[in-house]
DNA sequence: CAATATAGTTGACATTATCTACTAACAGCA
DNA sequence: TGCTGTTAGTAGATAATGTCAACTATATTG
């Protein structure tokens, strides 16, 4: 019989959720952890990011997104600038105070993720990524 | 540097929960995903459960699990039967309609289970499971 | 050019998660 | 026994996340 990974899977998104919110506080900015994933999403691209490019990276609603991203700019943690090559559309940065957040939660971000590896090898953890994006693609393809 | 995890797990998560909600539709017994989860851990359980047992194995906040418990018995889906050994608490069964929704779920959860994890080994998949259980570990020591 | 597709926005709503405060029952102990 | 602290479950309020449909403006393709 086939084992089910639905459900360790579904228990520990629930403790990392958990631990990063206590991690973080993202509370101290106003912020919400969707809105944290997106600034990091935002920071860590080598190169301009448009809202589109976040929505085929991680399957967000375009609707929540959009009004993320409004929320991040009226609060000046992010800003948009023109695209010129396609007018619909624009690249997202972070404005200093949105660097700094974003500092702050990678520090935070580690120790959850150190604590969350502890006793697991560096094949282990490696192998682990590997499964879930693997598996993430299977399902993906069938939509 | 250490890898993340957590973003691979985050997209794996939000395509599993998609691809279960094509899978059963869910809506067909004014249900929510989370009402079958719930529903399908009651079905599961060898000895008497209790919503507490629930809530330890899930995580999942109590108010939040005494409500969807309370409509799964409005439902007509769910029942209690006293507890002779604590009069705060209540075993919880499954009537034979909910029955009837569990064995349809499994069905369907079996392929969406399936397909996630075509193209990995047994070994592949003991190994995450192992090691999603064993992180979520971690991480709920430090709570 | 016309038809079609795409990026983003808005509105409305459903689902899931969290926190506080509360009641009733239990367990331990002086 | 009676007090004290703990536990199981409930109710209220609200936050966070996810979904769907309709719409505008621009882009792409035939």
């Amino acid at each position: 019989m086939s084992e089910n990974i639905k459900e360790p899977l579904f228990n520990l998104l629930h403790s990392v959720k958990r631990s990063l919110r206590h991690a973080i506080d993202s509370a101290e900015f106003g912020l919400t952890p969707l809105h944290l994933r997106v600034l990091k999403i935002i920071a860590n691209q080598d190169k301009q990011v448009t809202a589109n490019d976040i929505v085929q990276k991680t399957l967000i609603d375009k609707a929540q997104l959009a009004r993320l991203i409004k929320e991040l700019i009226n609060l000046k943690y992010a800003e948009k600038s023109d695209n010129p090559s396609d007018k619909r559309s624009y690249f997202l940065g972070l404005s200093p105070a949105g660097i700094k957040i974003v500092t702050k939660l990678s520090t935070a971000e580690s120790r959850v993720n150190e604590l969350m590896k502890s006793g697991l090898t560096d094949q282990e953890i490696a192998d682990f990524s590997r499964l879930a994006k693997r598996m993430a693609q299977n399902l993906n393809q069938h939509l």
